[in-house]
DNA sequence: ACGCTCGGGACAACCCGTTCGT
DNA sequence: ACGAACGGGTTGTCCCGAGCGT
């Protein structure tokens, strides 16, 4: 962002960036490097001068596209300065906005193409897993120090059921081809953040 | 089950359980013929001799693990009588034995694995999903029926919100190594399920 | 003809019959048992029953669509008396029906198929070839003693030429797709039967 | 020829050198890449690397084969200055040395391998069919023009002649194994260029 | 005797990720 | 950054035999 790069950096920016959504659409033994090539318009001594294996590739392809999804994500709440605020925009926003990284969500698919062999992949989307819930759990923390969400509330509980319901929610939508579930996910967050606000932040 | 095989149906049906497991951990083109072979121990000859693709194999491996875990759970579910109770047994199966299949949620899987190309395996995914929605819709709409739910909930949306927490929970849980967001969905299932209670039925 | 078989031996003509179209489309590695097995309506078990190896196969596919060859070519000349007419009468066969069984002259095609490795194979089209060669060897040699043909003219030479020139014409018309080249051979060997015979035989 | 080829471009002639003879040899699913890995020595990857697929392969070497047979047969006529001594030349050239490409020839082989089914290869051979018999309608016309043929010749008629005379003598003499037919159809067609000469050119 | 069911194992064509010299 | 080559992997087809049932 801003920075300057030099050629072989840009280079490498541009496979990563086509990777991304090769690896997204295909999973890692699905995606090849020869759609790669084709993609980036290199050769594959060009790409392999840049990653050691093909599984360096995925693993910062997967990186990558996780920073764009924070990035559009967070963008997307900056404006918003509570964090009730913040959450029902995050609900609202999967909605408007389900995939960011073409061929779904790159956590989901990630998890569950690398929870059985390749842990290094799987290392990567745990973390960014976390990043996610720990970002929902401190948004409920601060909700409760600023009075707008019960003190019994418990930020575990509501992170995991927030992301679950997301994710399902999206898996459901993507297999049927409409967003019904997408948008009864949606209702359903809704009254639950509804139910966990104090009686004066209404 | 009680059906007698001969001997070609027998190995085809043991063909297909093996499949079924390596399809499930592997996904689809991770999957490979080579070790459906030694898990079979039958050579390459033998087993196309029952299948004419890899994708023919596939989608009878889904089918075959799908009827598991309906079979299973279904079979849970048996001694319960109220449509409600049906429904908390159902989130309580969850929490229990999240896994049939080995490698984690069949339809899920598949729903992730074939959402880009592969429409046959695709459609036999969707197929599973509505079954299973649809039994939740059913249940939900014999419990407003009896009495035992509000007459007000809606069906699909429960049923939306039900797959889509257990399998985003089921995500979640897998990638964590952990029980922790299983758990944190299971409670809030219930709480869901005590506020579309009737008063009087509970 | 005429012979009366038992099932197995109806079954083991029947099989032939179909090899021969097939090994003489395909050639013979071209040529794939389970072709056979659909155009037989019969499983692999059936088929080598009656047969112990492809290469068998062959060879008796070859020799069974020799001997239609023959019959129908024979057949043909049968009403015409005079070896003159007869040698004419096989020119004009040729143009008028190039191919009795489908897939081209089953000669020529094993001819050039097994020329490189396969010498049982070759061995039988060669045997078909020097009766070819022979018959009409035997044809100018009568028609030299009935005064139709001129002393001076070589057996050997006229059956060459006549052989060569009609499976070349034949190549030439199946490639090019039109009956060209079939009519101008026949025209030349016209010209050069004219130009055999003994002038008051004209 | 006298081309500077680097070294990709060197390996991929190479290849086609090796398959040219392969294939006329062994026919189109006789051939296999294997065969053509041990005699180029080269790997799997050495060799897809330079062409798509089999039928690629197949097609430039039958294109190969035909340069080097038209090569060969040119350069015998190019010192003789009259169309009908390159005529006679050319009879005798097919006597003299029957075969370029080891295996027979290609243009035969791959017409009788290629009628049924693969038509790209089958066009290739066609091209070449046609590139001859103009070549010999275009000498027909010359000499007539110079006087050295008869007026009332056909082009057409004589071309056919003359490439199925060859070609068919050379398939029974591949098949006999000497060159007997060879002979007789060389004496034949000098005897029919003897006739369409004019009387003042003898 | 006849035909089918079942399976073996070699081999087919072709693509993969990867390395290396230039 | 390319171009060339490697070698092991992929799915799928080949020809064939053993054994069962009619």
């Amino acid at each position: 962002v801003g920075t300057i790069l030099n050629k072989g950096e840009k280079t490498r920016e541009m496979i990563i960036r086509h990777a991304a959504e090769i690896f997204n659409k295909r999973g890692y033994s699905g995606a090849s490097i020869s759609e790669l090539m084709e993609k980036t318009g290199l050769e594959k001594g060009g790409i392999y001068r840049h990653f050691d294996s093909k599984e360096e590739l995925a693993t910062e392809a997967f990186d990558y596209a996780w920073s764009q999804i924070k990035q559009y994500r967070l963008a997307m709440l900056d404006k918003i300065v509570t964090p009730m605020g913040k959450l029902r925009g995050m609900v609202d926003g999967f909605l408007e906005k389900p995939t960011i990284v073409s061929g779904g969500c790159a956590l989901m698919n990630t998890a569950i193409d690398a929870d059985d062999g390749n842990p290094a992949l799987r290392a990567h989307a745990l973390k960014a897993l976390n990043e996610w819930l720990g970002y929902i759990e401190a948004l409920i923390k601060q909700g409760k120090k600023q009075g707008e969400i019960a003190k019994g509330i418990s930020p575990t509980r509501t992170a995991s059921v927030i992301v679950a319901a997301l994710e399902g929610g999206l898996m459901i939508s993507r297999l049927s081809g409409n967003r019904v579930a997408m948008k009864e996910v949606r209702a359903h967050l809704h009254a639950l953040l509804d139910s966990i606000a104090t009686p004066q932040s209404l």
